[in-house]
RNA sequence: GCGAGAGUGGCGAAACUGGCAGACGCGCUGGACUUAGGAUCCAGUGGGGUGACCCUUGCGGGUUCGAGUCCCGCCUCUCGCACCA
């Protein structure tokens, strides 16, 4: 492919041709193995973007926005002499493209290589300086093989666990999800009401590592943002684990206020209940159980059994959602009561499904005065309401009308020996006596659960379990990984909650590893997530098939230096890759605790102010704007429209601006004279932007960066001047990064040899830069009233009189200064 | 409700630790070149006033010689989390 000359003897300049330029430089990379990463290069730089899922509809404008900025971010980091790997790949397993599949009626081993093979085209359209000989595939058995191994690995270390539980259960999708996937109670894939269902599923023992995931925020390079959401997702809370004793009919029996029942129940049940407000316990006049909480069943009278019963068959059913979202409080009566273990009063133990099983112990001692949730159920259903914390301005007997929470300001009161105290010394005093009387103990609660790692599901990859009869769990072997997921054309998930396997006995029957009998396979596949958890452990190792990744290669090439990716991602593939990284640094595999060095969350573009979308039909297809602008014109567009880290409006109308610019880029390359000198003015202003725009690039602060390199522009060819060549070439290589074909044309036509990206950083020089005279801002009275031309090193005498010999200001400088403020190189502020 | 972020021309947006508000681009206006212009180039472009000047960064106060930026009190929007005890 040749970029068209004009005919000899033809007056008519070459024009900028993007497809024509952009095709030959496609070629010539491949040719040449500009973008192959020598992994063995000096000052390694591991530049990583989210691999993406490959849909059926092709590149996504978002994708394509978060890959420029990755390329830019990288090639910048090339020309400032790193080696630079940029690794990508595709993330094709997972309920999304089995779901597709399903619609279509296309198995999915054959939409997903047709999918990757267009994803494939066109990121090889936008000029992506990825290696592609490090591409993985989630869905080749040469990646999952170790996507297994990983389970494996997490089974060994006892992290990896099969438990029954409830849990969130898509009637859509027909598989269980986990807590992160489900969105208001709907599942984040299709939007259906999620139900919960008691289901053997296996789990990460992701919560043993909550402590480490929490406190490694505090340094970690990442964007605030995407650190606060994972703080609130771990959810730490200290307080207490508070026991309350349930009183006994038979031995309490005859105890005041206390109703015997006919029933004979076996010991003493203690219910521990977690609070962060131990201090309030005398004002604890209730317990409230969820209604999953399996005491219930031990504790309820006979006469309560029903309302019990169908309580608890009615919270079964509902869905999340109507539990969330319907807030109004109900509950019931067991009948039972327990004794507060400060002040020994008898309190009623109610079910209620305000009270989540999930949480804490599925039991909370209710305090209704100063919990907002416990003063409406109280109010409700006519229970006690004690004051135990009073307001500067309060006492003891300030009637409650609302639960009073402050508890910086509040002192105890009703509360015995601990009357008078602030509530904080309180929460400390309450939990040491009640510890020192065997009624509790200092606990630290997370939000965080076990991840779900369980898929009822075919597009996945097949867990590597077998049940044997004789020998019980066991670990598929590493010798014989992969278990290869079999091609079955019957791959539809159903109600049963076992995965479509399951169906399949040529899968399901297999022998025990251990002792030879026949035995099962497990049928459930695993989360997607855990595909992505650890791919970027990967890239530098492929293709090599006897390990995962290879030590000394993870060792030059872990953490990576620089990740950019969606904040949709903060806590799900965010927290997963930082969990299973912590657990195979734990191994000794990997050379640092956190994956990822520096992480950056970009932003969403929108276009023309509204969110794109199928539905509302404004979803912008990158291929139709590469076609008429160039790839070059679409990326530098892309990082044009507003802060990468903000995201921008995507308006059609704007996008001629930046080809504009290129043109005129173009132009000059083409027209530059190489008599005599360069223009001092303009190369002060070139090494000005050589500044800004080698300080915008690393700090993604790409707009502005552009905006710069316009501004040069303007300066350059300002009263249709001809540049010097010595003032274009180095805008070339500023440019580059953004526009990475047409300034190879343009490198390649100043005679260059080699690629502009091995070529360097143009160097700066602050002489160069530096203005001789500059223009020294005067306000008078605090308003701006002209400006005065100084040196740039002037005293404050000297500015002050020249400020007085300009015409325009010394009218507003009547008689002598009060004061004047000199800000050297700025300004000189006079107050008269 | 809690947490995070953001409100600046007709539009997308700039503004380093407080120091010329509106860089850059779109659009618009005028001009040049043209048979032509939805091409290219040049110039202008926050609002008001004939003018010297005045007003202007969501709203109201404050600190300061000086506030888009800092402090106090509100309003609006976006994104997370949401009966988490």
């Amino acid at each position: 492919m040749t970029v068209p000359t004009p005919p000899a003897g033809s007056e008519e300049p070459v024009a900028y041709d993007p497809t024509a330029v952009e095709a030959k430089w496609r070629a010539r990379w491949a040719e040449r193995g500009t973008n192959a990463t020598d992994l063995h290069g000096a000052r390694p730089y591991y530049q990583l973007m989210m691999f993406p899922y490959p849909s059926a509809e092709g590149l996504h404008i978002g994708n394509l926005y978060a890959f420029t900025g990755n390329d830019i971010h990288g090639r910048f980091q090339r020309m400032q002499g790193h080696t630079v790997l940029e690794p990508l790949g595709y993330d094709a397993f997972g309920i999304h493209s089995e779901n597709f599949a399903l619609k279509m009626g296309v198995h999915p081993t054959e939409l997903i290589p047709r999918n990757v093979a267009n994803f494939r085209r066109q990121l090889d359209r936008a000029g992506l300086m990825v290696d592609w000989r490090r591409q993985v595939d989630t869905t080749d058995p040469a990646y999952y093989k170790w996507t297994q191994w990983v389970f494996l690995k997490l089974y060994e270390r006892g992290l990896a666990y099969k438990k029954q539980a409830a849990v969130n259960w898509c009637p859509s999708c027909k598989t269980v999800l986990a807590n992160e996937q489900v969105i208001n109670g709907a599942c984040e894939r299709c939007h259906t009401v999620v139900e919960q269902r008691a289901l053997e599923q296996w789990f990460f023992r992701i919560t043993a590592y909550a402590e480490r995931l929490l406190k490694n925020l505090d340094w970690i390079d990442w964007s605030e943002s995407t650190r606060t959401a994972q703080r609130n997702w771990l959810g730490r809370s200290e307080g207490a684990e508070l026991r309350f004793r349930v009183l006994d009919p038979l031995t309490d029996a005859g105890s005041a206020g206390v109703m015997v029942s006919q029933e004979i129940t076996s010991g003493s049940t203690v219910i521990p209940v977690f609070t962060t407000r131990p201090d309030t316990i005398f004002g604890a006049t209730y317990l409230v159980l969820a209604p999953e909480h399996p005491a219930v069943e031990r504790i309820t009278t006979a006469e309560q059994r029903a309302d019990i019963e169908a309580y608890r068959e009615r919270a079964r059913r509902q869905d999340l959602v109507s539990r969330q979202v319907n807030k109004e409080k109900t509950g019931v009566f067991t009948g039972a009561y327990a004794v507060n273990p400060a002040n020994g009063d008898m309190i009623p133990v109610w079910t209620a499904d305000y009270v989540l099983m999930g949480y804490g112990t599925g039991a909370i001692m209710a305090v209704p005065g100063h919990d907002e949730r416990d003063f409406e159920f109280a109010t409700a259903f006519n229970l006690p309401i004690v004051r135990v914390v009073a307001a500067p301005d309060d006492d003891a007997h300030t009637p409650l009308t609302a639960a009073y929470t402050d508890d910086a300001d509040g002192r105890l009161v009703n509360s015995d020996q601990f009357n008078g105290l602030p509530v904080a010394d309180a929460k400390r005093q309450v939990t040491d006596w009640l510890t020192q009387r065997g009624t509790a103990k200092a606990v630290t609660t997370y939000r965080l659960r076990d991840w779900c790692v369980s898929r009822q599901r075919y597009w996945g990859p097949p867990i590597p379990i077998i049940y044997c009869d004789a020998c019980g769990t066991v670990p598929v072997p590493e010798q014989d990984l992969p278990v290869v997921l079999p091609n079955v054309p019957d791959y539809k998930p159903d109600d049963s909650g076992v995965g479509p396997l399951a169906r399949h006995a040529a899968f399901h029957d297999a022998p025990c590893p251990k002792c030879g009998k026949p035995a099962r396979r497990e049928t459930d596949v695993s989360d997607t997530f855990l595909d992505s958890a650890w791919y970027f452990l990967r890239y530098p190792s492929v293709p090599r098939d006897d390990v995962p990744f290879d030590p000394a290669l993870t060792k030059t090439w872990l953490p990576v230096a620089a990740y950019i990716g969606g904040n949709e991602h903060a806590v799900l593939h965010l927290l997963y890759a930082r969990f299973i990284n912590m657990v195979m640094f734990d191994a000794g595999l990997v050379p640092t605790e956190e994956p990822f060095k520096r992480f950056r969350a970009h932003g969403m573009i929108i276009r023309d102010g509204a969110k794109m979308s199928k539905s509302r039909g404004n979803v912008v297809n990158p291929d139709a704007y590469m076609d008429q602008w160039g790839a070059d014109t679409v990326r530098t567009y892309l990082m044009f429209i507003g802060p990468f880290e903000e995201g921008g409006d995507f308006r059609d109308q704007s996008i001629s601006g930046v080809r504009r610019f290129l043109d005129r880029l173009w132009a000059s390359a083409r027209d530059a004279r190489t008599d005599g000198e360069p223009d001092a003015e303009v190369m002060r202003k070139l090494h000005q932007t050589i500044k800004k725009v080698g300080d915008d690039v690393p700090a993604l602060s790409y707009n502005t960066a552009i905006a710069a390199m316009m501004e040069y522009m303007n300066v350059l060819r300002r009263g249709e001047r001809v540049p010097h060549r010595a003032e274009v070439e180095p805008l070339v290589q500023l440019a580059a990064p953004f526009a990475p074909h047409i300034t190879e044309e343009l490198w390649e036509l100043f005679g260059r040899s080699g690629s502009v990206f091995d070529a360097g950083w143009p160097a700066y020089s602050e002489a160069l830069a530096q203005d001789d005279a500059f223009d020294l801002v005067v306000q008078v009275n605090g308003k701006t009233r002209g400006k005065v031309s100084v040196p740039r090193d002037v005293t404050q005498e000297a500015a002050l009189a020249a400020a007085q010999a300009d015409a325009g200001l010394a009218k507003f400088i009547t008689g002598a200064p009060k004061k004047v403020v000199y800000v050297k190189g700025r300004l000189l502020s006079v107050v008269v």
